[in-house]
DNA sequence: GACATGACGGCAG
DNA sequence: CCTGCCGCCATGT
């Protein structure tokens, strides 16, 4: 079997784990999985993870938490909007209080 | 088979 | 403090 299906259901995994109003980022993801460094692929995770409903891929931005992958979904307003309805405050495509609102696997699953 | 790109992150200058 | 470059893994051309 692909051994790299196994790292993407990972992503999906943890990313499903994210509690209502709350954001991860790529980095503490890939961090997580043990491929700290490679956030790049957590967001190549993301774009496949489209596919799947159960992947709140919204609640996953940058470590800036700024919603660079809005542009990937049905429209580039609807991430903001998702988030927005889960409590999380947006402004300018940043998330306001992104640190408390931040949710650190290698720490929240520890 | 090689080159270029990508929903990122860290380090150097 | 801000800007720029490199590194990571995978996919597409």
């Amino acid at each position: 079997m692909n051994d790299k299906f196994n790292f993407f259901e990972s992503v999906y995994e943890v990313v499903k784990l994210i509690p209502k109003g709350r954001v991860s980022s790529y980095g503490a993801i890939a961090n997580y999985l043990g491929a700290k460094g490679s956030a790049r692929m957590v967001g190549w995770a993301m774009n496949a993870a489209h596919q799947y409903a159960d992947v709140p891929a919204h609640r996953v931005v940058n470590r800036q938490g700024l919603l660079t992958g809005k542009h990937h979904f049905a429209t580039p307003t609807a991430m903001q909007e998702m988030l927005e309805q889960e409590g999380i405050r947006i402004k300018d495509e940043q998330i306001e209080d992104f640190d408390k609102l931040f949710w650190n696997p290698a720490v929240e699953l520890l």
